[in-house]
DNA sequence: ACCGTATTCAGCGCG
DNA sequence: TGAATACGGT
């Protein structure tokens, strides 16, 4: 819990960091070092060559005709990525022309961050670095009037989607039992990933037998409906970003020849993981220059399950004769341990390129295995052995990872690593920007910029509550669909509508339809802050958040003040900061342009600002392309890791495998295995047995099984490399670092309360941030929960958790 | 319209 | 187990 919170600041922070690239990336020391060694050193063209090994120099310096670089976990597939870009603009090319490709937004960024540093050419922002969807989603505000679509279309995300979906569905008197929304939308999904339309779908023999076969012969139907209701509301998914953008390009010949002749370079990073979408757009606007280069791991392919394929990597072959393939093999990051331990894994799969993984460094400790006899226990043992780890070696937190298989299991090393006060940091789980009143504010803020958004409409009609219910609106959405109009049309132009609703009621839509249309006649006008502050305000989600007296409603009004900042950031930049490309003609920075950076934002772009030493806990998937000194893999069994439902197919374990593969990759140093006899699913205590996985390293790399509690009196050295510590030393040396520890929990977890606010009391005058000087009435509540009831003469009287609300004591009576 | 209770479901998740 | 949603009563 206190971690969304924590998340949910940050993800500002990093929102405006995202924005305005004053970001550090926290997990590439040995790259960031490089940038400032570089930086110091100004930076001539050869040197940026003289940094790579012989076959990244190729890689780099090999600008024309396609090229393939499989490279190798920790093998510099991010570096030769960067210098040959940076290679490029050195060598003349305008970044403009410039398309570069990636699996996360983060990774765009980073990695503009640092060919920025390494080329002398203010330019170079204007490289076209981005994901698909950014990229693609700019592309169609500008060329999608050919297919009917504004510029300012709504993105629609995962939730948009399956609210639509369920409505349709329901709309049709479909049985939800049979036709589960996210079960069709997901068919959907990997129809558009296929490029097949709505319109083939229901042609397609494959997909109409699969879906008789399955007794769902409605998906064809109920696909061509959504995309109706979609497009009416000038909305694209996900997907859509992707089918659109082919459409585009296959329908309409001169555009392709544009964004052809534009994108002189293309790269694309993490090739494994593109669908077969992703493939088809690459293929045609590489098709005249066929100056490509695609970089990628089949080992590391792990989002199969959502329709990559790594058939992608074997077809390039066949789409460019005179492809170059270049290996990178040597790795650079991990110890020969954990080299020899991923490679004694990764031959158990059959489907595979050949490639042989090898690396200079040091042999390094061997791989650790805790044995637990409870879940609970696991997430102990794992956390006394980072504090140990910790205290032997001098490390800071940020050396260590925990990787799970799947988010369930994190909260077992949350309680255990709170209790030794050891900072932590979630990454996955819910982001800011999921958050409910934040999707209010944002469906304003949608709909003002797109009236016909429809899955904004209905958000923000509800909330706050102004007596338009559910009957009524069901009635909105009839005629929108006999009349096939949007939502908004049919509101818009009510008093003409023969509509059951009352006069009343009809009153209190017009008032809303006016108070949308005074917005969205400044939207171009009016500074973002100034219209985003305006909206929140008359609205009247303010007023409801700041009136609920409750310590959560205290919370939803700050992150709504917390958006707000964000926007007020947004705005007051000047322009050329724009996060992807750069060749943007629009200096405007209102709302609009912010709502195009938020909608394809996520928190995979977060880090921590206020306190960046934390242990990281995620999911193997999160920590694609991180890596860490330490890391520890945990719940190691059968039927977890490997997923139980990996088990069916040769082809999912083998995912499965590669996934474990990633996860032994992510580490410098060492890694610890862990694994429990015992673990909670689904409230019953049910039997573990350790992972085939284990088995599968050469016994040699792996010590075996410590199991009995670790306690700081057990101590051991670890390797070569640190000093030895004598017991009584150690001990006054943990009790000085646990201090430390316990503040910087108190940053980053916000689970303790400062000694301070243990002394509160009844009488006390205390200072808040926003609400200015008050009175405290009453204090109850322990620990996490401690809260004070706090009169404020401007305000009134107020609610306050004291681990959020930073009270300062003024006056002790 | 709203709230408390019953029921259901449970894998990883880029954008 | 626990969260997220559906239901049903006031």
């Amino acid at each position: 819990m206190e971690c969304y919170i924590s998340c949910a600041r940050l993800f500002f922070v990093l929102l405006s960091l995202f924005l305005f690239y004053h970001q550090k990336h926290y997990f590439c020391p040995a790259e960031n070092q490089l940038i400032s060694t570089l930086k110091g050193s100004l930076m001539k063209k050869k040197n940026i060559l003289d940094r790579l090994n012989d076959k990244q120099r190729v890689a780099v310096e090999q600008i024309e005709g396609p090229i393939m670089v499989l490279a190798g976990a920790g093998s510099g597939k991010t570096r030769v990525l960067t210098y040959r870009v940076a290679h490029l603009i050195n060598q003349g090319i305008d970044p403009m022309n410039i398309l570069a490709l990636t699996f996360t937004n983060k990774a765009a960024k980073e990695m503009k961050e640092r060919i920025i540093n390494l080329v002398d050419n203010k330019n170079a922002r204007n490289v076209w670095m981005g994901t698909f969807h950014s990229i693609f989603a700019r592309i169609l505000r500008i060329e999608g009037a050919r297919l009917g679509y504004p510029s300012h279309f709504t993105i629609y995300d995962t939730e948009d989607s399956k609210r639509l979906m369920k409505a349709i569905i329901d709309e049709n008197q479909l049985d939800n039992k049979i036709y589960i929304p996210n079960y069709v939308l997901n068919r959907i999904s990997s129809a558009k990933t296929s490029l097949v339309t709505s319109s083939s779908y229901n042609q397609n023999p494959e997909f109409i037998t699969y879906d008789k076969m399955t007794a769902k012969p409605k998906i064809g139907l109920l696909y061509s409906l959504y995309q109706n209701r979609c497009f009416k509301a000038s909305a694209m998914d996900f997907d859509d970003l992707l089918l659109n953008t082919f459409i585009l390009f296959r329908d309409f010949p001169d555009i392709l020849y544009k964004y052809q002749q534009k994108f002189m370079f293309i790269l694309v990073d993490e090739y494994q993981d593109t669908n077969f979408s992703q493939y088809m757009i690459i293929k045609k606007l590489a098709a005249n220059n066929e100056n490509i280069c695609v970089v990628g791991d089949d080992a590391q392919s792990i989002y199969a399950f959502r329709g990559a394929t790594i058939k992608n990597i074997l077809n390039f072959k066949n789409d460019y004769p005179d492809l170059k393939t270049i290996k990178l093999e040597e790795n650079y990051r991990s110890t020969k341990t954990i080299v020899n331990a991923a490679n004694s894994i990764i031959v158990n799969n059959k489907e595979q390129l050949s490639k042989e993984i090898w690396t200079n460094n040091e042999s390094g400790n061997k791989i650790s295995l805790i044995q637990a006899t409870t879940d609970n226990e696991e997430g102990t043992l794992v956390a006394n052995s980072i504090f140990e780890h910790k205290m032997n070696q001098q490390l800071k937190n940020d050396s260590f990872a925990i990787l799970y298989r799947t988010n369930a299991q994190s909260r077992a090393f949350e309680e255990a690593l709170r209790k030794l006060n050891i900072p932590y940091k979630i990454y996955g789980g819910l982001s800011f920007y999921k958050r409910k009143e934040i999707k209010d504010l944002l469906a304003y803020i949608r709909l003002v910029i797109n009236n016909n958004d429809e899955g904004a409409l209905v958000r923000a009609i509800n909330f706050p509550s102004r007596g338009i219910g559910k009957t009524s609106l069901q009635k909105i959405i009839i005629a929108s669909e006999e009349q096939n109009k949007s939502l908004w049309q049919v509101i818009e132009q009510m008093p003409k509508q023969s509509l059951t609703i009352s006069t009343a009621t009809q009153n209190k839509i017009a008032t809303f339809v006016t108070m949308i249309k005074s917005f969205s006649v400044q939207l171009n006008s009016k500074n973002a802050y100034a219209l985003g502050r305006e909206i929140a305000s008359t609205s009247g989600i303010l007023k409801t958040l700041y009136e609920d007296q409750s310590p959560e409603g205290f919370n939803r009004f700050e992150n709504i003040e917390e958006l707000l900042n964000a926007i007020k950031d947004f705005s007051e930049k000047d322009q050329g900061n724009i996060p992807i490309g750069g060749d943007i003609e629009n200096e405007f920075r209102g709302l609009a342009e912010f709502m195009q950076d938020v909608a394809l934002l996520t928190d995979a772009d977060t880090s921590n600002k206020e306190n960046p030493d934390h242990v990281s806990l995620m999911t193997v998937h999160a920590a694609k392309g991180l890596e860490f000194p330490f890391v520890f893999i945990v719940g190691i069994e059968e039927n977890l890791f490997p997923s139980i439902q990996s088990l069916n197919s040769i082809a999912d374990l083998e995912e499965e495998r590669r996934l474990f593969y990633v996860a032994l990759t992510r580490a410098q140093k060492k890694v610890t295995l862990s694994y429990t006899e015992n673990r909670y699913r689904w409230g019953n205590l049910t039997l573990a047995e350790p992972s085939r996985f284990i088995d599968e390293i050469k016994v040699d790399l792996i010590e075996s099984p410590q199991k009995a509690s670790i306690h700081l009196s057990k101590t051991k050295g670890f390797g070569g490399t640190n000093k030895k510590i004598t017991q009584a030393n150690f001990l006054s040396h943990s009790r000085k670092k646990l201090k430390k520890l316990g503040d910087l929990s108190n940053q980053t977890n916000e689970s303790i309360i400062g000694d301070e606010m243990n002394n509160l009391q009844t009488g006390m005058l205390v200072a808040h941030q926003r609400f200015g000087k008050g009175k405290v009435i009453n204090v109850d509540g322990a620990g996490p929960n401690r809260k004070a009831t706090v009169f404020f003469p401007n305000i009134g009287q107020k609610q306050l958790l004291l681990k959020f609300a930073k009270l300062k004591i003024i006056k002790s009576e």
